[in-house]
DNA sequence: TACTTTCTCGTACATCGTACGGAACAAATG
DNA sequence: CATTTGTTCCGTACGATGTACGAGAAAGTA
């Protein structure tokens, strides 16, 4: 009654499951491996962001028929799967070491740049089948971070989430600009230049008094820096001061 | 030398920007109006998701030729940089009462309330011209929440996007389940249990001590309640206890 | 009535993911 | 060597998508 496994898990997994002879003895051989495929597709997605990776395209630079992809893979949602996997497998962990806010910056850092590097994993949205053996390595490594801590099994996720989560969204904000600036042609000081008059008279029929204050405190400072350790800084630090609140009542 | 202004940003402001005479006289009159578009695009996308919001679908549901749109609005980009708006300025805001925990706890909760309502705006990417008259406000709003606190302007800001960013991020979890479940037509309980001889498999050739142990106790405290306040509650916590620790230093 | 202005929308094109089915190839079998 | 069987390759085709183009329809003005 149950449904057949899915297909993409053993995909995921191919590399760490033992080859129990079912490489196909008979039959053609195929032009390219799985993993060429991937990477190619991660190569391109980070060139051109997620929705310009096409399956015609990632064909013709693998030197393949465009159909052909479907023999390695079994759609484009499940393509992406592999490629999230192939590219968290990528990055090397570096050892737990000093203390936990050593660790739990170490854990952010690692995860903003990896969204940094590969932009387009912001973009991917919930699939289920996440769990192949890269990601499962990265959960187990930051979840390394907080063992032992004193949090429960439920708050050592929670935190992980929590820590992954704000890196992830400090690289969502860099990545907002530079896709604007691609698909517009425009700098963000070029529209702002276009477009400050406007603005101005459109805003002048109401009031932001505070808004007005920071908005302009925070364009000036965002315009200066973009040290990725600068942005996460503050973030990073009510977050891990709350943590050491929690733990030490 | 300099461009000219975004249409889009006039369109934006167009309810409080006054009538300056630029109602055409002349001509045909339209059939429906821009706010009858936004609102008929929100519907859809609440419904089947922001990527099943087609023009020809919108069209149809409007009542009027799919090319006629392109009237009221200057393509899909910009029609929902206006839906956006639109539904940021639908909820409406309480007054700021209470201490800073209350405050910024009432921000993360109307953040969260509007992601859960409208998923889609999840899948918004960074695009500019965000600047639209209730954007404003509610940034206004919530900055008010830190006013005078004793944060700098640049803090302020920070402060205000590490909250709302967590409490997106809340709603993206969520949102990444359901959207799952939609797609491949199966619970996530029945994807689990028709993949778990699978994932066992799988899995047995590595070791995951501390992921195994958190995993499943995650996974049960998830899968029991769905209590938006109980998803927030840790995060946030840590959150302010952080900044609180900041503040009276 | 004729002209001008504005909105309406049918047609067309490039691009997308991918279903289908036969051709091409390699090993096993006779 | 000839045939069968298993596997990969991929050309063609279909339905959707966003939207450029331009002709037609309606409304006010002269």
């Amino acid at each position: 009654m149950s449904a057949d496994p899915d297909p993409t898990l053993r995909l995921l997994w191919r590399h760490v499951l033992p080859s129990d002879g079912t490489a196909p003895k008979r039959g053609r051989r195929p032009k390219v491996s799985v993993d060429d495929v991937v990477d190619a597709a991660i190569e391109l997605a980070d060139r051109d962001g997620l929705d310009a990776l096409s399956m015609r395209g990632l064909a013709e630079r693998v030197g393949v028929g465009a159909m052909s992809l479907y023999t390695y893979v079994a759609g484009r949602d499940d393509l992406v799967v592999l490629m999230v996997d192939q590219v968290v497998g990528r990055a090397d962990l570096p050892p737990m070491t000093g203390d936990l806010r050593a660790r739990l910056t170490l854990v952010a850092e690692v995860q903003l740049a990896d969204h940094r590097a590969h932009p387009w994993l912001l973009d991917v949205g919930g699939v289920r089948a996440w769990l192949g053996p890269n990601v499962a390595d990265r959960y187990e490594w930051q979840l390394s971070a907080v063992e032992g801590v004193g949090l429960d099994d439920l708050e050592m996720d929670q935190t992980i989430t929590l820590v992954t989560g704000f890196a992830a969204n400090v690289a969502r904000a860099e990545h907002a600009v530079r896709r604007t600036e691609r698909e517009s042609g425009m700098t963000d000081a070029e529209w702002w230049e276009a477009n400050y008059e406007a603005l101005a008279e459109v805003m002048s029929h109401r009031e932001y008094p505070i808004a007005g204050r920071v908005g302009s405190a925070a364009g000036e400072a965002y315009q200066a820096g973009r040290d990725p350790r600068r942005e996460l800084e503050f973030g990073l630090a009510r977050i891990l001061d709350g943590l050491e609140a929690h733990l030490g009542r």
